[in-house]
This record gives C-alpha cells, sequence and structure tokens, in this order.
DNA sequence: ACCTGAACACCGTTCAAGT
DNA sequence: ACCTGAACACCGTTCAAGT
C-alpha cells in the first residue's frame, strides 16, 4: 500500500521552497544554496533530487501545471454561473499578488524562456493550455453556437490579458491596477 | 559647443549591449562580466560607468521610458486615424518578439520587480504612465465625451493586455500567437 | 537512498594602482 | 577621466566519500 498524504520529504520541500522564491525573485535569481539552507540540507543535496538548475524548472513548471488543471476541473465541476466561474478564475491570478506580490509561476518563466531548457518551456505551453482549453469550456457553455476557432482565440485573449493585468500591476507594486485593469476588461465584454 | 551625435562611447555602447541582453535574458541574467566582454573592456570598467547593477537598471529603465515617450509623442502627431494608430502600436510590441523573440524591457522587468533598486521601479512604473497616458490622449480624440476615469482604466486595459499578449506569445515561442490574440482584442472592441 | 565537503569556473563588488 | 588586476564572498556543478 502507498501512503497518501506522507509528510513532505526533501524533495517536495525544495519544490515548495522554490516556487514561493521563483514566483518573487524569478527562476535566474533561484540560487540552490538558499534553497538548501531554507529547507537545511546541502547545495549538493539539491543537486541530488535536481541534477541541474534546468531538471528544478522542469518539476517546478510541471507540478504548477498539474495543480493548475486539477484546481480547473473541480472549479469547472461547481455548477457556477459563467459570470461566477470567471470572477473565480480571475481571483487566483488576484491572489498571487496578495501574497507578496507575487507572479504566476509561468508567467514569469515566461518572461525567462531563454534561459528555460526545452522541457521546461513545454511544460510552460502546457500550463497555458491547461488554461485556455478551460476556458474555451466554460465559453462553449456561454456560446453553444460560436465557432470553436473563435471561441479559441477569445480563450487565449483571456488569458493572455489576464496575465498581463498580473505583470503590469505587480511591476506598479499595486493590487488596484489589477482589479482597475480586469473591471475595464470585463466593461468591455472581454469575459461575456 | 557640443556634438549632436558623437559615435557611440564606452556607456552608450554598454547601455545599448544591456538592453538587447536584458530583453533577451531579463535583468537576473544579465552579467557584467559578460557586458564587458561585448563591449571591450573589463568589468571593473563597466563598474566604473554604473557602480551597481542597480545603477544600469535605473539607466536602463529610464533610457527606455524617455524614447518610449519621443517615439509616441511623434506618432500622435503623424495624423493617422485611430485603428492605424493602435495598429502602429501594436506594432511596436510585436516587433519585439521578432528579433529574437524579445520582450518590452519595462515588461520583463516588472516581472523582475522585487530585485530591482526603488528608483528602477520608478523608471518602470514611468514607462508604463508614458503608455497609458498615451492610449489616454488617443482615447479622447476617438470619444470626446467619455470620462476620463474611464479612458484612463481603459487605457491601463489596453497597456496590459498587449502586454500579456507578447509575455503568452514569448513564452509559446511563437508570434503567431501574439497576432491571434491581438485580432481577439481587436474582434471585441478592446482598442476601439 | 540520501547526504556531505571540497573543488572548479563563474558572478557582483571593491579598491589600490595605473594612464 | 577612464581603465585595470587582484581580491572577496557569492553562484551552479561535479565527484569522491560518507551513512
Amino acid at each position: 500500500m502507498t501512503m497518501e498524504n506522507p509528510s513532505p520529504n526533501t524533495r517536495e520541500m525544495i519544490l515548495m521552497a522554490a516556487r514561493a522564491a521563483v514566483q518573487t525573485h524569478g527562476y535566474n535569481a533561484l540560487s540552490f544554496r538558499e534553497l538548501a539552507k531554507d529547507v537545511g540540507v546541502k547545495s549538493a543535496s539539491v543537486h541530488y533530487h535536481f541534477p541541474t538548475k534546468g531538471d528544478l524548472a522542469v518539476a517546478l513548471a510541471g507540478q504548477y501545471a498539474d495543480e493548475a488543471a486539477a484546481f480547473l476541473d473541480q472549479l469547472a465541476a461547481s455548477a457556477r454561473d459563467h459570470d461566477q466561474l470567471m470572477a473565480d478564475y480571475t481571483a487566483v491570478f488576484r491572489a498571487a499578488l496578495e501574497q507578496d506580490n507575487r507572479m504566476c509561476l509561468c508567467g514569469i518563466m515566461a518572461a525567462e524562456t531563454a534561459d528555460l531548457p526545452p522541457e521546461a518551456r513545454r511544460e510552460v505551453e502546457r500550463f497555458t493550455s491547461v488554461n485556455t482549453r478551460w476556458l474555451v469550456k466554460v465559453l462553449t457553455k456561454r456560446h453553444p453556437k460560436a465557432k470553436q476557432e473563435a471561441l479559441r482565440a477569445r480563450a487565449a485573449a483571456i488569458f493572455a490579458a489576464i496575465e498581463g493585468a498580473q505583470l503590469v500591476a505587480r511591476g506598479n507594486g499595486d493590487i488596484k491596477v489589477f482589479d482597475q485593469i480586469i473591471s475595464a476588461y470585463e466593461a468591455v465584454g472581454l469575459f461575456s
């Protein structure tokens, strides 16, 4: 038999600490030595679990995409109406800013894409897919007769617009900027 | 008398090389030693012109905001119609992607805001202001009777949406993603 | 299976020294 | 005014060595 919720082992603690660090400072600023300090091991131990920094990037983005997929599945099953679903969706991105002005992990890794190994880039793309496919599902329920092509474009636009709102609000260090931008998106009908 | 266009001195060459590097790899990945190699001096010389990496960030973002202001002033004076102005505006962000999948300097620095000195953060915010104020001017010409409050919100939304389109397209390494998202923005009436 | 110390070539930064 | 070499504490990475 397997334990369902074992207490976090070193590998999981590294992933948790790394995620927080990347969402705040970015992937390039991530330090194996500081990570080791956070977890209580030596940096060579971090290399035992993740041979290179690139391997850590792959695991980080992959886990993030998986969790997003699980969360969104659950949200879609919650039988909320369209506007409530979209409000819950944008609230996830708002929550990152509330938590130490953090960013979406894949948003900040997209900015650093040039320094990621190809496999990590693929996980970042998968996170985008998870989001846009979910948005297509939500939009299809509201516009059953619309062309999938148009809904896919709309879904990509919604995702990009929210990522941009988060990026700009973070740059200005003001969560009210995020709220104002999201309201303007709603006002123009981007979400409906 | 002063020369109008002196050949680029070391300081200017450093700024040019640094801008290209940051737009591709981000501020945290920037290396004084590699910068020095690009320019043909030693890294200690880079520190002569920019004592710390933070000072370089300030100069970089400040120069970028200044150039954006000058470019947008010129564009506003070009007597183009609204749709053409907006097309020219989005084309600037597209051009960065075309050039080695680069990003807006202030977009990528916004992602790394936690590692910037406060003065550099202020320059990033100033770049945002330059853009949104220009967009308010453009929108005011089209909607003379609209409330400035609403136009400011719309301007911020347009800027954030375009930054997000650039970020997501870059993450996916596909400029067609940018074009598709911008088209969806137009279709929903975000720019008009 | 998991961790460590020591070494390597890198990094930003400082500073005394050169022209 | 501008540049440099050398030193410092950092970094990712490797590896032989420990338990």
